[in-house]
DNA sequence: GCGCGTCTGGGACAGTTGACCCACTTCGCC
DNA sequence: GGCGAAGTGGGTCAACTGTCCCAGACGCGC
């Protein structure tokens, strides 16, 4: 993975790999059959590990709802800010997979992964706060996915955090309109 | 971009370009520096042209706003659906840019094309149904962009055609929240 | 102390890649 | 008809890649 994020997937060459690990080539194929296989893993591993992170950032602390969501986002952001590389690693890791016939499948997994944590951190905000969503938890989470990618990306290419503060607060809008009686003062 | 399309940017190496093309590898070099150089033409070209091709499916003739709206985001998500592997090509495209330092500026001026793109949408919509947007057209305009971005990527990831529209649906309701006084029946 | 499974070191292999080269053909224009 | 630029063909090159191999070192339980 530290190989993946700094360099790009391309460059995870098997000879990359295990100079950084600092073992012997012949390691490689001794521990993992082949790179594929390996990689395979890592997108696994790091989706679990994506999980445990954002779940941590949740604040329930916050005054109300809306801040609730709004610090949860701005803790991704910066997340994505303070590691911009990791987080292109793993739209990469997205894109490897579904160009590999073998790894096809995991893409899949991976954003049922992703809209199950939202699904869970959404439910949890909810919860805490006497709120009730509108509409389909499912439905939510994958908006909620779909825009964390959407500023990730944006903030990705240009870099610009004043917008991406901007763009956090739409984002925060959007996810608040679809609330019931909630205690969102 | 044929090649790219069909096996992603790690297959498009000159002699698969050259094949694709029907000439023979010394014309690569021939016409072209290099593949970085030729990797560089064909983001700006491309970006170019999901352009046009984007203004060209504003539907101006719904009934309203919201409807509008609505159509334009359905109009992208077919021109997704009909060409998978193309958009997969250009979130690679990006990903590729960024990781070589001689074409690390390209994402920002893509980025900023998409943003252009998206408020001349907005602002033709807003003149066509005499509404007006409650907030600067800029904002809104990379908020569409990352709501874009981001249900192509998940559609990519799990090809869920229902939950694709409903998400539709959800973005259209984030745009519409921030309109004042249109005939948004 | 011995044996054996675990791991290492160095090397090798065939295949692929970007780039380059140079003699040759093709073709439009004078 | 001939000339020069534009483009072609075939070949070569060094570099790099995933994978495999095998002789040996290491360490732990008996």
């Amino acid at each position: 993975m530290a190989v993946i994020a700094r360099d790009g997937v391309a460059a995870a060459t098997t000879r990359a790999i295990v100079a950084e690990a600092g073992m012997p080539l012949a390691s490689f194929h001794y521990a993992v059959g082949s790179r594929d296989e390996l990689l395979s893993d890592v997108i696994e591993l790091v989706v679990a590990g994506e999980g445990t992170v954002t779940l941590a950032s949740l604040d329930l602390d916050a005054p109300d709802l809306r801040s609730a969501v709004r610090a949860t986002f701005g803790a991704y952001l910066e997340l994505v800010r303070s590691d911009p590389a990791r987080e292109q690693a793993m739209f990469e890791l997205t894109q490897h997979a579904l160009r590999t016939p073998a790894l096809a499948e995991l893409p899949r997994q991976q954003y049922r992964s992703y809209h199950a944590l939202a699904a869970q951190l959404l439910e949890a905000g909810a919860r805490r706060y006497g709120a009730e969503w509108s509409l389909p938890i499912d439905d939510l989470a994958r908006f909620v996915i779909a825009i964390t990618d959407g500023f990730t990306l944006s903030w990705l290419a240009d870099r610009d955090d004043a917008a991406a503060e901007r763009l956090l607060e739409l984002a925060t809008d959007a996810v608040m309109a679809h609330t019931l009686n909630g205690a969102h003062a």
